[in-house]
DNA sequence: CTGTATCCACAACGATACTG
DNA sequence: CAGTATCGTTGTGGATACAG
């Protein structure tokens, strides 16, 4: 099936700044990424696996991948609240552009001891 | 040759936010892509045919590609002056990168008349 | 032609604490 | 377990004007 197209408003439009612009948040690419590899997810086990990210933020930016469309939110079960994060159609059409954020990282940058 | 590694670093060491961190602002993809395409590229000549950003957060951006060892800029002529901006190997190398970017966004977005 | 200097606005992040 | 509420800080971008 025909795979619902985001909506982008007006920037100048270009394919690459518009795709910069939905996922050019800090965590959005590492977030898009957990859940290609392991599959849905929950809020606070989707927090531990990343790292470093607080609720607040993540909160945020899950919204803010909701609202573009690339991923869905499910509540699963009322009592304990449980709910699942999973990416949509186009959510998942991204993997090859992290994928390669990915590749790229690992081949040309080097953690700096220097800090 | 073996290619210089761009410096990194704290975060908690991910080399998808890494790279994110590095490509993440709003003009960077964009400004990589058309020196892949069209190679160097003098300041003024960039900004055109970038459209719609201005000289200052151009310089800012270019002085931060160059920062990362993205990009180098070259002095051709003195009156008037006359720069050459071109990437780097490290900076060439994102070529996959950028590519899946402009792939994606032409397959999934959509440019929004509602504007 | 190649940038800087201001100044302003707002987006994004982070730490911490708290709620249903 | 899944978030919100605050509050403060830094990042990022845009308009405009000006300079070597």
């Amino acid at each position: 099936m025909s795979q619902m197209p985001v909506e982008c408003k007006g920037d100048n439009w270009c394919p690459i700044t518009a795709t910069a612009n939905l996922i050019g948040k800090k965590w959005h690419p590492v977030i898009i990424h957990r859940l290609i590899e392991e599959g849905p997810h929950g809020f606070n086990s989707l927090k531990e696996e990343i790292g470093g990210i607080s609720s607040k933020v993540l909160s945020e930016s899950l919204d803010d991948l909701q609202e573009k469309n690339l991923l869905d939110r499910e509540v699963v079960s009322e009592k304990p609240v449980r709910v699942k994060y999973k990416l949509t159609e186009a959510g998942e059409s991204l993997e090859p552009v992290i994928e390669e954020m990915l590749v790229w990282g690992r081949s040309n940058l080097v953690e700096s001891d220097t800090i």
